[in-house]
DNA sequence: TTGGAAAAACGAAAGACTTAGTATTTAGTC
DNA sequence: GACTAAATACTAAGTCTTTCGTTTTTCCAA
């Protein structure tokens, strides 16, 4: 019983159940689900699918306590954003982060204090170095 | 016959035929296959099917030249650019672009070069102003 | 005007995603 | 030890995605 090819990359539901993880660290069924945004209506058992698979694709682990199992992310929400962005960027961007960047503060919805927040965080990079 | 709820993102082969058709600007299925990246072997009727599908969720435009259909993005890919990097900032960092970035450049892929031009295009964007 | 080649239209099949119902197991209680 | 409430396991339905085969249409040339 070979584990289907596993994608990296997390579907919207589950995106939405490993933030409610990565915030509450780790949760039974019912905790997750009662971490979901208001109004989402999703049957108990849905919730226990939905975790079983992330379980099967090796997002996270479950243990038991007692008789119910306890989840908790083996993905860090950092290496996902990181993996997420390398994707992005090389699938839209030509590979290019600046150009990346670029689009991003092209947008006018920002703020000006986000835009000298990002400058600020260019420039500490930039006198720290990295190699 | 209603339209079904179209989603404002692109699928994975649709993003492909959605690359090829940026950089052609226009042209018929046998174009977009052609220029498929080396050793995608694909049906001409699959590409057919794809562009078919592009069409109805209104990504695309075509004509008829003579016998055969020329199809045209309608969605620019700055567009498409910065829908996608507004949809991840959102899901993932907390409708928070500085942290966008900052996960970017701890990436230690980034080149000095590559930070120096995302800097001076900070720069440049916060001389002009935008408001 | 009739063939034939190329293109388009249609539809189907396999797999994945989302949701949830039913059946089974489990842990404690009387 | 049997009962009950809660949790897990199993399964299935409906939709979407990806791929491609079959049928129909279209245009041009002989």
């Amino acid at each position: 019983m070979r584990q289907k090819k596993k994608s990296e990359f997390l579907t919207e539901v589950e995106l939405e159940f490993m933030t409610v993880l990565w915030n509450i660290q780790t949760g039974s069924v019912r905790d997750v689900l009662a971490n979901l945004e208001e109004g989402r209506n999703l049957a108990y058992t849905s919730a226990a699918t939905i975790l079983r698979i992330l379980e099967q694709k090796e997002f996270v682990i479950s243990t038991k306590q007692g008789k119910t199992f306890v989840y908790q992310p083996l993905l860090t929400k950092d290496a996902y954003q990181a993996r997420s962005l390398k994707n992005l960027s090389e699938k839209l961007f030509d590979d290019t982060p600046a150009s990346l960047v670029a689009r991003l503060v092209d947008d006018t919805d920002l703020t000006e204090e986000s835009l000298e927040e990002i400058r600020a965080l260019l420039d500490r990079r930039l006198k720290n170095g990295s190699g």
